[in-house]
DNA sequence: TAGGCCATCTGGTCCT
DNA sequence: AGGACCAGATGGCCTA
């Protein structure tokens, strides 16, 4: 696993060190004041404080998108000219499908009525959406330094983690 | 086994 | 009209 970052050692150790004095409570209970106990290094303690556990080559990536594909294979299209095919509404088993709200003439408001390939179409492209989120993710958490040993960042560690390192970066900046 | 994280689906809303 | 964006729901995977 590559090391994440571009920092040196020293400065990594000062970068982590620094975060010991700013107030950054995550969800973790294992704050700071738990450093004496057992936290004989930095890293152990950075662990502990983002709540980050110690996984020797523990990483999950990040799924890749399969291209426009169903879950049986079979390749997504957009939706065929002549398919106007309805999709049903509240389909699935989600309860999240409340029926549409009602105006006193008994019609639902602004009801967008999709056929099943414009759903497909839409669900691909909400995939998409989703993968280049992800990518940027990715990028994001090779910009943030890490130790080389430690777990994968989650997406809101990565994102704490970049607001505690640009705040860091800026300090540093101003303080000299 | 519970909780965290994530991928995916879905409908609503906004914008072009 | 249709795409982008968003948030809620759900299920799977993984770890403690």
């Amino acid at each position: 696993m590559e090391r994440q970052g571009c920092l040196g050692d020293s400065e990594l150790y000062d970068f982590v060190s620094d975060i010991n004095l700013m107030e950054f409570h995550p969800k973790s209970t294992a704050g700071p004041k738990q450093l004496g106990d057992g936290a004989q290094s930095p890293m152990a303690y950075r662990s502990r404080f983002y709540n980050l556990s110690y996984v020797p080559g523990g990483h999950r990536e990040t799924a890749s998108f399969q291209g426009e594909h169903s879950e049986d294979g079979q390749p997504l299209h957009e939706p065929a000219p002549g398919d106007t095919s309805v999709y049903p509404y509240s389909p699935g088993p989600f309860p999240h499908t409340p029926p549409p709200p009602l105006t006193h003439a008994g019609r639902s408001k602004r009801r967008r009525v999709i056929s099943v390939g414009q759903r497909q179409a839409a669900n691909v492209r909400e995939r998409k959406r989703m993968f280049s989120l992800n990518e940027a993710f990715d990028e994001l958490r090779r910009k943030v330094p890490t130790f080389a040993y430690e777990k994968r960042l989650s997406r809101i560690e990565t994102l704490r983690l970049a607001i505690i390192y640009i705040t860091f970066m800026t300090d540093l900046l101003e303080s000299t």
